[in-house]
DNA sequence: GTCTATAGATTGATAGAC
DNA sequence: GTCTATCAATCTATAGAC
């Protein structure tokens, strides 16, 4: 049809990256794509090697940004703890589409259930610590420590359990602060 | 063989947490199951009806026990943060293997190596912010902190970013307490 | 409880014309 | 750049014998 060939690899990305946000990367076929973009499936694969080259092109800007501020950071002498959280965080949150993205892939275990009842576990502890009506500032300090405690057994799976167990609590309830 | 039906099951049922863990679910074929186990497929199907079936029949002791400890907390008085935190680690880490089966679960993104990414990211912001030796305890906060920031950004993708930001570093940065 | 055999459906990917 | 047509592989699941 005469598009320039960006802009159709552009509408076969948006299509996919919608696609794979609602039902994972891996139930999503490149038929689906195809059609719901209104080309056929050799036309995608024109643009795209491959299923995970596709992928790939989606997830390069966070990955190659992401790797940019850190590194740029260990490069300057400056490592101000509350700049950091701040830049950081700016980064997440711009990308906090692809990351949600991330979640989406974990598709059998959302059918069990299992994604949001582990983020409800955290809202109902959260309760516990705050009362009924916690605010949003309480809310997060909430998932920072709940949620800490879950990266660490999965960051740290074999450190000596006793030691792991009480540097993770401390800082959890230093994430707490009550 | 004449092996009781209990032990048949197990022994699939630990092949397949161990596959899982190793390749995801999604990749795990119930065939390389089978194989493994040293049955065939439909003897696989005589003990679970479907590949869902398997995956809960793993993970149905950790959300059993997760919610039975919530559910215990909100029907008794206390609320003590401390007491709260050590109960919910003695919990997750003793599942510690079927969360990394979580993690696992997100293949496409390990082979683009997102996840090494990610979580080298937060082993340097925290060399960043405690040097190029830190201590267990310092690691913990770190990974608090930084996989706090990201946390907040799934589990609030809607809230208003300035009040979210605020509210995420200000925990972070009582996660680091420095 | 376990097997052989196979149905039935999808999918990723390619060949070759236009 | 896009299409038609198709291959080859793989997978879930079932039927029926032993």
């Amino acid at each position: 049809m005469g598009r320039p060939r960006s802009e159709t690899r552009q509408r076969i990305q948006d299509v996919a990256r919608d696609l794979f946000a609602r039902q994972g990367v891996h139930r999503t076929s490149l038929q689906d794509i195809a059609d719901k973009t209104g080309i056929t499936k050799p036309a995608l694969y024109y643009h795209f090697t491959s299923r995970e080259d596709l992928v790939r092109s989606i997830l390069v800007p966070l990955i190659d940004e992401g790797e940019q501020f850190v590194t740029e950071r260990e490069g300057s002498g400056n490592s101000d703890a509350r700049e950091l959280l701040e830049g950081y965080f700016d980064f997440l949150h711009r990308h906090r589409r692809d990351l949600m993205l991330v979640l989406a892939e974990l598709t059998m275990l959302v059918d069990l259930g299992l994604i949001d009842t582990v983020l409800s576990w955290r809202e109902r502890l959260g309760i516990l610590v705050f009362g009924p009506k916690p605010t949003l500032d309480q809310a997060t300090r909430a998932v920072i420590a709940f949620g800490g405690l879950q990266d660490c057994c999965l960051q740290f799976p074999d450190a000596p359990v006793e030691e792991l167990r009480a540097a993770s609590v401390t800082g959890a309830l230093a994430a707490l602060d009550i």
